[in-house]
DNA sequence: CATTTTTTTGCAAGTATTTTCTAATTTCTA
DNA sequence: TAGAAATTAGAAAATACTTGCAAAAAAATG
């Protein structure tokens, strides 16, 4: 059984070599991994053009080309990403969203991300929160809010997404009871729900989800309808999804049969 | 005999070689020890492949092979670090002489403060440590080490000071028991020991120290002979004084008397 | 514009890598 | 020590990669 893990999206008209790079890039650091095949249907041409773009990016150390595909470097959350300014602007959309859900005094669970490291920006000055987090990023940018007390939630750290992860974690989180979780990242699927592909990850969000009483899970639409290795949870685990489209978006349609918000 | 320990995992789409070898890495780490059968039934490849790809991972030290299956191994690195010699602060001439007293191997415990942030940037690529703390900023210039493995002490964030207090941190450390223990900022005297001004820090400190065979007290001589409101230990308490003065200097006359040792 | 130059693209033949299979060992364990 | 399980090796099949080349598309030129 193979699934393709590039979205839908067809591309009609030609495009630029330039242009196309673009889309390559966009597409490794989305899904932190492509196939050639997959980049050559989406992009509507050879599977020896899509090759040679690729080998320029590895030369350009843009990223990684591996036997069949590329993949990017490490998971670099914080760095790459914020070269797109359009992903970011769906970012800061969805950020605003969540926040709009939160009230003062209650105890969230926040997961890591660049979606979440713009929730913690946008939190508002005045709200208070009790925060608990397994997030470096995300951590030192609540703090920068006197009126919310972070709580970090200690383990060992992953080198590249600076997120803790291990025994410690999970155990720190099976004595909680929270609120709201509010989980960052993921790709989510009606079918597969919602799937990541770093296993110890898995392990905290699920124990995340565990602890709260409602979970929350913010992605772009890009990640919808995509699957990856690991599995964090069923659809129906999930009480709101927040995207950066219009709730009535017929892209969110399959997510319709469950009990969930749309935001 | 053992059970098989993976499954939960669905595969979906084809994977790449790389992804699989991470993959494998993943359930060697997770499980200690994981059979080819097993990863051959989760991975939906024959045993051949997972055999060839353990096999790869063993010749890059990534994993020990063994029959019928892989296991995860400990540390194994040597180092070789070198010194420069140019106009330095106080500060990094202390903590160039601190990281001199580090090994490979060893597990460590650093509080926070500028003078520890130093310890960390200098800290050599080579230099196996596990360490850990429960400062943010300490903890992430830590995770620019490949081979520092980094574990954040969590618990409710100081919001000026970025540093984890409370019981949790209290708590973690009294389960702990490591070779070294950096303590970072404090201000020293021959009669009342090393004092502070932040009762929480004072307790997360005391921890450290009761959870550590050696102290280490790195501090500018701006800051001995001076004392603050709460006494966090007796001189007694400290094994190694690390200032940026010569060991021979007459500033340090006062705590000759005391058994330790100074840097 | 028309023409030349340069770049980009797709094709094809040959090469290399990866995966699976079979059968003959070797190693483990009861 | 016999039988089961794991390993090795060799070959075949499938997939991915390289290279050279010619056609097509862009860009530059007069």
């Amino acid at each position: 059984m193979l699934f393709s893990l590039v979205s839908q999206t067809e591309r009609i008209y030609s495009m630029l070599k330039e242009e196309r790079q673009k889309y390559i890039l966009d597409q490794v650091h989305l899904h932190h991994r492509v196939l050639l095949n997959d980049l050559s249907d989406s992009l509507n041409v050879s599977i020896d053009t899509v090759r040679r773009d690729v080998k320029e990016l590895d030369a350009e150390k843009k990223l990684k080309k591996v036997h069949g595909g590329a993949t990017s470097f490490g998971f670099m959350t914080f760095t790459k990403d914020d070269g797109n300014i359009y992903l970011k602007s769906k970012k800061i959309s969805i950020a605003e969203k969540t926040v709009s859900l939160l009230s003062d005094g209650q105890v969230i669970l926040m997961s890591g991300g660049t979606t979440n490291m713009e929730v913690a920006k946008l939190i508002p000055k005045k709200l208070v929160l009790t925060v608990f987090t397994p997030s470096l990023h995300v951590a030192m940018a609540l703090l920068d809010h006197e009126n919310v007390e972070v709580i970090f939630l200690g383990g060992k750290l992953l080198h590249d997404a600076k997120f803790a992860v291990g025994g410690t974690v999970v155990n720190a989180l099976s004595q909680l009871r929270v609120d709201l979780c509010i989980l960052g990242t993921g790709y989510l699927d009606a079918k597969f729900g919602l799937t990541e592909f770093d296993w110890e990850v898995i392990q905290v969000k699920q124990a995340m989800i565990r602890a709260a009483k409602k979970t929350i899970i913010l992605t772009v639409s890009d990640k919808l309808h995509s699957v990856q290795k690991y599995k964090t949870c069923d659809m129906s685990a999930v009480h709101t999804l927040v995207t950066e489209l219009d709730p009535s978006d017929p892209l969110l349609d399959s997510f319709r049969p469950f009990e969930l918000v749309l935001v």
